[in-house]
DNA sequence: AACCGTAATGCATGAGGGAATATAACGCAA
DNA sequence: TTGCGTTATATTCCCTCATGCATTACGGTT
């Protein structure tokens, strides 16, 4: 090492991190966050509520509760449902359900590099 | 009104509002978050895991782990304490447990401010 | 008209975490 | 030596919340 330059502290692995959540915050209490997201996201997938909770290992039940706390508190429902018919029915994402998609995502993202570069800043 | 310029958006209360937590993560998880280090420092006002633990309506159980849990990770305790003698004993916050507050608190305001600035970028 | 798969909804069950309770150990003071 | 208030720890209770199960409504298909 030349000149005697101060080395850069051995961080290999920093004894503390900083960890977060965020979430969007409407009416009624949480708008949606992480797990809402996803929701919405494998809705998008599979067509409908059934299918979507199946394949992250929800319960139906618990499912609707989620669409139907974010239906009620957006603008203008995030998915529109219909039962009965062809298959039965399902569940569609709305343009205004990909927009809150697209909103929490932009939200996350930017939180994660706030996180990564608070962490560096915890003098402990 | 002047020249017809726009009007700013009449958000009396905004629909919505980006919420969030942090905490510090050490190496068996939640280090110290919000309820920790009010703990922390109601041990300092107090001198007692119980008495602090009281002022907050939370079982004494549930604060001795709590403490236990950061004395643990952290690299030099955050209390001492001390069982027997004059009033039973005691538990003082050291200048490793004062570090601890001061950077979570440094690290919670920072936040605070960064939630109040996504949430006016949240387009919906 | 009968069938099918989904939405919608109520009720009972189960798991997790904190609270409440009960003891024991400790060490200074009286 | 006895008393006291605290730390330390196990056991039991309770509350919340998600799951599981059952049932009904719905409306295209056949």
């Amino acid at each position: 090492m030349h000149y005697g330059f101060p080395m850069n502290k051995p961080t290999a692995t920093p004894r503390y991190q900083l960890r977060g959540r965020i979430w969007i915050e409407g009416p009624e209490g949480t708008f949606v966050g992480y797990g809402r997201v996803i929701l919405l996201e494998r809705i998008r997938e599979h067509g409908s509520i059934t299918a979507a909770a199946k394949s992250m290992d929800m319960s139906y039940r618990h499912a609707w509760k989620l669409v139907d706390s974010m239906n009620r508190q957006s603008r203008t429902p995030v998915v529109s449902k219909s039962t009965g018919g062809r298959g039965g029915g399902g569940t569609q994402l709305t343009p205004a359900g990909e927009q809150v998609i697209a909103a929490f995502w932009a939200a996350y993202e930017d939180f994660q590099g706030y996180l990564d570069a608070q962490s560096n800043k915890l003098d402990l």
